[in-house]
DNA sequence: CTTTTAGTTGACTAAATCAGTAGGTTATTT
DNA sequence: AAATAACCTACTGATTTAGTCAACTAAAAG
């Protein structure tokens, strides 16, 4: 398993496309607006994620993508995996050509580290990280009511997740 | 935190050094034969981890790389923070450029996820990584003794670190 | 003192990956 | 028919990866 800025990219925009699938599909335009990333590139991410069965796709005017599962049963490591082409940790490549006595050294150490990251990034849920981010959103709306009691509210983003640049 | 071939290079690369310590100072050409690393590849990797003090050299004759605290203080962590360029998870770099109401929507996100795998990794520490090795090693040789009970032994490498392709 | 060993440094390279651009096509709605 | 938005391919510049090459310094052995 491999980790660059490729696969947070995905993660984010995931958690943009969760945080609004509520209100029909969402456009990849959009999420490139608030997140800032470029459309071209979500197209490519969004290729291997709809391929890879995270997403599903909606042509037309009003279209978009969706979850293909509820928040709580897709892992960040999947969406990590299915972006990040796989990384052969061994120099073996895999399992075959170690074909002296014993399998190469690194073998067993890297199989090892690798699950132990995927176990841990299989553990958080998008459904996990959108519960996160609503308690956060929560917690400031309250700050917020505390400090301004007059509450002028007039914000056109109330889901509150556009990029901050 | 990154994690690419280079960080793993780094680790193998440290584990063959530490098993053979024992020895005196083990010469990067050594790795280099046995891991099937190229030499002036090591010269890179051993740059960084020398000057993170993470090794020690010994120049001239029957010189090479000791390492600069015993294996059970070096971790896996601080071997691939030291040779892999650190990645700026948010894309706001950092902190100070998310000015917007609230910071980016990734930011919590990534910190967590970035503190989340080197608290991990920090946990493995190369003692751990010999004693797995070394574990593994007796269960392999009893079993060889159990099968051939004979042992025609003549192995030229007793320590048993040689990368197998 | 010379030679050999082995680390140290810097410049350079081919290949791969990253992030993005450009230009088109298909499907669907209005 | 026009607009929308997914889909697809090819291309690009920048960076990283993994490696080569050459020159240098420090220390040991002869």
């Amino acid at each position: 398993m491999r980790l660059t800025t490729k696969g947070r990219f995905a993660v984010t925009a995931m958690l943009d496309l969760a945080l609004r699938e509520a209100n029909g599909p969402v456009t990849l335009a959009g999420i490139s607006e608030r997140q800032h990333i470029s459309l071209s590139y979500l197209e490519q991410l969004f290729g291997k994620l709809r391929r890879r069965e995270l997403v599903e796709s909606v042509r037309g005017p009003g279209g978009g993508y969706c979850l293909a599962r509820v928040p709580h049963e897709i892992t960040v490591a999947e969406i990590i995996c299915a972006v990040d082409e796989p990384l052969d940790a061994t120099q073996c490549g895999g399992k075959e050509n170690c074909r002296d006595e014993h399998r190469c050294m690194t073998h067993d150490l890297w199989a090892g580290l690798n699950r132990t990251i995927y176990d841990h990034l299989s553990a958080v849920t998008l459904g996990k990280l959108i519960d996160e981010h609503l308690a956060k959103q929560k917690r400031r709306s309250d700050n917020a009511a505390l400090i301004d009691a007059r509450g002028l509210k007039d914000s056109k983003d109330p889901s509150g997740v556009t990029a901050a640049h």
